[in-house]
DNA sequence: AATAGTAATTACCTAAAGGTAAGTGGCAAA
DNA sequence: TTTGCCACTTACCTTTAGGTAATTACTATT
């Protein structure tokens, strides 16, 4: 069995590791997902939509998936200054495979639950 | 806009946010990715296929993920003893998904890489 | 009598995630 | 002259995730 051992955990190489653990954090699907509803969106506007979010998680999650590549974001040179976020057409293609996430999720929440509560 | 807001982060009743969260974590889709791929799998077993995840760090994921009904937990009354893991069949309705957003990774990861590295 | 094998469990520690609250810059309006 | 607006930033703190290493229970084998 040893040598044909996938390399299931390989940090470097695996790009699931590499890539979902960008977005395995507790806010970014959200962003995502209410990017995708709405299109644009300014920093307080996300801010006001997801309301338990902090304005300093809300920078470092934009700011990473401004550094993936996975939100665009544009600055105009404006006082006050305003910002506005989209999703990139990377994210286009991501957002499919999450919303269906979001739906198996939907669909199996109450389920879950069940199976908790019954282990104490 | 204030009174149309969505329910984006609710966390009580966000299926998302609810029953995601659960696989979020550095183990958990690693864990089901190896189940779905190998079937049936003692302890020990997925202990060596994902060779870099501590003993403890596997018995609290296989005891989440058995909470939640998406993995099966059978163990024979044997010395020394026995005990196999397996896919639940709510689970084998997520797996598409999961394999969905494993190749999205793959598909991606070179061009977020890139990304990344243009960020400094 | 000692050792090996399996599936954990426990105590302890470190690092990372995330929250709070206050501050910044620059202009316009009161 | 103060206040408000916006998009952050910073210092500080708490909580959680996860790692290490030792230990457990039970029996068979040496």
């Amino acid at each position: 069995m040893d040598n044909n051992v996938k390399n299931y955990a390989d940090e470097e190489h695996c790009p699931v590791r590499n890539v979902l653990d960008r977005f395995g954090d507790k806010w970014s699907m959200l962003v995502l997902m209410l990017l995708s509803d709405m299109e644009v969106l300014r920093f307080n506007e996300i801010h006001k939509y997801i309301g338990t979010i902090s304005q300093k998680m809300l920078t470092v999650t934009l700011k990473k998936l401004e550094v993936d590549g996975l939100v665009n974001r544009k600055a105009y040179p404006e006082i006050p200054p305003r910002v506005e976020y989209s999703l990139t057409d990377r994210t286009k293609t991501l957002m499919p495979i999450i919303q269906d996430l979001a739906q198996w999720a939907n669909q199996n929440m109450a389920d879950i639950q069940y199976s908790r509560s019954k282990a104490v």
